[in-house]
DNA sequence: TAATCGATCTTTTTT
DNA sequence: AGATCGATTA
């Protein structure tokens, strides 16, 4: 089949860019296919060319074409790139599983009880729910038992499932899963494994359903296959009639999402569940040189559950990967920085010598990336990239939206939306105190729940109530009602019945499809969740005052916004309740009303807010003067935000045993951490930088730390290694059998000529050691010349031990 | 009733 | 270091 598509006469060019393999996948019809695409071997290409090719070659509707992403960044870049080889390809639907479950439930979640104006709760709402049924559990075990539903949800398990306790094993768990569901349903608003468990439920038992929505979407495409769940997988099922093209994209080495739910198994059984499945691979990698390929293989093939590929490096030979050590944190950060500076701004003399051995292509800032394990470790990075001048981004989800002030604005507005929404109500009604406490609050739900009129309405409850409360409670609830009602007044009047009117009717189906078409309000809020702290000058003073009278209503929902966080008094809350971070408070509040402007000012428009809110928070700030032009940036992004990107020249930090793996990964969790590493250093287009300390601060503390195991399965002779190495590292053999062994620096036996670390004083070493009532006392010399005394086994000692290397 | 202090505990990744 | 919890205080 091959021989004979490539012999086919001349193909248009959008085509005859493609490898056999790759045309391969983008021709191929009837079976179902697994695309084995390896990293960087042009899947994104694949999936937007077959797009195209289906409609303008094959005549295919592209509103009858699904495409189905993990993130929302994969969607935007899909669809763009479909939409440049074709512009028709923008009336696909181009979403992530979950924006497609939610637009599924807008239309047809009253199968299960779901009115349209449902909105999306996060963790902390489940978690703020869940404390409503658990009322002794500490906050811990609440946000465990909220990790074991999503969990559940995440593999389609109901309460009343036998497997349950294949999630969750305590007793306690079924009845509280089951009370969640209950109290969620009355609330009527759902959760993110709604998002896919409901769609699930309702094409199974709705058949008219199924069949509308298999009767529109007759191709289906999935990328990043190994990222999906069981529920998703469920949801591809029912999604997918005899008619159905499925096709799948997916490499089970890059799969790291497993603590989410996702399950290797979805790609490696997908012959056995998909009858007929035919498999193409893409095994030509396009983006790294050989010896970074090299490198990120040597890892991941030590894992035992995969398929098994290998990538052939297209572009050949080229730089070995450098592994640098590094005393500790701070010198890292020196490291990438000074890397990076040098490298765009070369140090005379050098310059021309460099510039021949990377081509003539300029270096810049955009082309490097420093990657780490965890969203904490990029604070050291911003401080020296600050102090330096460095200009980056840091990509992540925002946190933005987890502010105490923002999540209050939220609860306001998801309250005005559905006023059953307890969750927002008990949170806002009194704050600030309005003299309505939590037992009033209670009785107010109660009451909603008891009076079969108001169906949970907890406006209509208060109202009800108000002449059975003290004064105090009676006006300050006054208060709290009329002013959500000022909010309510600035959206338009519902015009036609929004959209809530179709029970069952409405489907995936012919003509609403305009507004799920490209407009969509884009532009980001770029506003920093972190602030430079050089940024208070003499204009802020009158911006003060302006904000203190009256934040500034732009247009569209903006008003709403501003009216509610002005009339609940949450504004003026925050400004005086904070002494030190009010006014920072007042101007996220700010920010968000200027989000919202982009929203029409209508209950449609706020529903779309808030979706896009709880769907989307990835955000990424520059902390630089956020003039749009400055777009030279380095990026500071963790393992798992790379996915599906790519950088000429990428620094992975903080490869230390314990960091990265934790310590307490083993089996199919190390498993994963290899394919993380893999992930990572798959990103690397040219040059590839590993850095691991020896002495990092971890939980407050000062800690020694050894190199990753990861380092030891590349082999030695494939790297660049720069600095001091540990002890053991240049000796040790590269093997696979090292795990679990600790090698640790015992604290608790001192001697004489013991290398230490003191978090204030620095470097010395141990000239005289005393035994003392409290165990032995430690005299340290320091580097410095200063000597100080101190108790050798004390568990929170500033002072730790370290490896003599150097 | 709420704020505050100190002791104690837990440290990921994200739609 | 930061979050969280309990007890104590105003």
């Amino acid at each position: 089949m091959e021989n004979l598509l490539n012999r086919t006469a001349t193909h248009p060019p959008y085509l005859e860019a493609l490898n056999p393999e790759q045309r391969e996948a983008v021709f191929h019809t009837g079976n179902p296919l697994l695309i084995l695409a390896g990293a960087g071997s042009g899947k994104t290409r694949v999936i937007t060319t077959k797009i195209a090719y289906l409609i303008r070659e094959k005549g295919v509707d592209p509103r009858s074409i699904l495409a189905v992403t993990f993130t929302n960044r994969a969607a935007r870049e899909m669809a763009d790139r479909a939409r440049l080889i074709d512009d028709r390809a923008a009336y696909t639907m181009l979403r992530t599983f979950h924006s497609f479950g939610a637009w599924f439930l807008r239309r047809n979640g009253s199968f299960a009880g779901l009115d349209s104006g449902f909105t999306i709760y996060d963790d902390e709402d489940m978690v703020s729910l869940l404390s409503l049924i658990m009322e002794k559990a500490s906050k811990g075990e609440i946000k465990h038992i909220a990790r074991s539903i999503a969990r559940a949800k995440d593999y389609f398990l109901s309460p009343d499932d036998p497997h349950l306790s294949l999630i969750d094993y305590r007793k306690e768990f079924r009845r509280v899963y089951a009370r969640y569901e209950e109290r969620l349903a009355q609330i009527g608003n759902v959760d993110f494994g709604d998002l896919i468990k409901k769609p699930v439920e309702i094409l199974r038992t709705q058949r008219e359903v199924a069949g509308r929505f298999r009767d529109r979407f007759r191709v289906i495409m999935v990328d990043e296959y190994q990222d999906a769940n069981i529920a998703q997988f469920e949801l591809l099922k029912e999604l997918c009639g005899p008619e159905t093209y499925l096709c799948v994209v997916g490499d089970d080495d890059q799969s790291i999402y497993r603590f989410r739910g996702a399950e290797v198994r979805n790609i490696l059984e997908f012959p056995d569940r998909f009858a007929g499945t035919d498999i193409i691979r893409l095994e030509r990698n396009y983006r790294s040189i050989a010896p970074i390929l090299n490198a990120a293989s040597s890892v991941v093939n030590r894992n035992q559950g995969r398929l098994g590929k290998t990538l052939i490096a297209e572009r050949g030979n080229g730089k070995k990967p450098v592994l640098a050590f590094l005393p500790n944190q701070d010198e890292e950060a020196v490291f990438c920085a000074k890397l990076i500076e040098n490298s765009v701004h070369p140090p005379k003399g050098r310059g021309s010598e460099e510039g021949k051995k990377t081509g003539s292509r300029k270096t810049s800032y955009a082309d490097w990336a420093v990657l780490y394990r965890t969203n904490a470790q990029s604070l050291g990075f911003e401080t020296e990239f600050l102090r330096r001048h460095i200009p980056y981004r840091v990509v992540g989800s925002l946190k933005f939206y987890e502010r105490e002030e923002i999540k209050d604005a939220l609860a306001l507005l998801s309250f005005l939306v559905n006023p059953k929404d307890e969750i927002a109500f008990r949170r806002v009604v009194n704050k600030p105190a309005r003299g309505v406490g939590a037992a009033t609050a209670g009785r107010i739900v109660e009451n909603a729940a008891m009076d079969s009129q108001s169906m949970g309405n907890l406006s209509a409850a208060a109202q009800r109530l108000l002449p059975e409360l003290s004064a105090k409670a009676r006006s300050g609830l006054e208060a709290f009602l009329k002013a959500m009602e000022s909010g309510r007044e600035t959206l338009a009047p519902r015009s036609s019945k929004t959209s809530d009117g179709e029970s069952g009717t409405e489907t995936g189906g012919r003509a609403e499809e305009e507004k799920d078409t490209p407009k969509k309000p884009r532009r980001k809020s770029k506003k920093a969740a972190k602030t430079s702290p050089d940024q208070r000058d003499e204009g802020e003073k009158e911006r003060e005052t302006r904000k203190r009278e009256g934040l500034n209503a732009g247009e569209g929902l903006s008003a709403c916004v501003v009216r509610l966080i002005q009339n609940t008094g949450i504004a003026e809350y925050h400004l005086l309740h904070d002494e030190i971070a009010g006014n920072q408070r007042i101007s996220n509040l700010q920010e968000l009303a200027n989000a919202a402007s982009l929203y029409p000012a209508t209950e449609a428009g706020l529903l779309e807010f808030l979706e896009h809110i709880e769907l989307d928070r990835s955000l990424e700030y520059n902390p630089g003067g956020n003039s749009a032009d400055l777009q030279d940036l380095v990026t500071l992004i963790t393992l798992h935000n790379t996915k599906g990107l790519e950088f000429r020249r990428v620094i992975m930090t903080g490869i230390e045993q314990g960091v990265f793996p934790r310590d307490d990964k083993k089996g199919e969790e190390l498993e994963e951490e290899r394919r993380l590493f893999y992930v990572g250093a798959t990103r690397a287009m040219d040059e590839l930088y590993l850095c691991s300390s020896a002495l990092r601060r971890l939980y407050g503390h000062t800690m020694p730390m050894q190199p990753s195991l990861f380092l030891y399965e590349i082999d030695k002779t494939g790297l660049r290694i720069i600095g001091t190495p540990p002890r053991g590292y240049i000796t040790r053999e590269s093997q696979s059998s090292r795990g679990g062994q600790k090698t640790e620096v015992p604290t608790g036996t001192w001697e004489i000529g013991n290398r230490i670390f003191h978090e204030d004083q620095g470097y010395g070493s141990v000239i005289e050691i005393r035994e003392s009532a409290e165990g032995p006392v430690v005299q340290v010399r320091f580097d410095t010349g200063k000597e100080l005394h101190f108790l050798g086994l004390r568990r929170n000692s500033r002072i730790t031990k370290i490896n003599a290397c150097d």
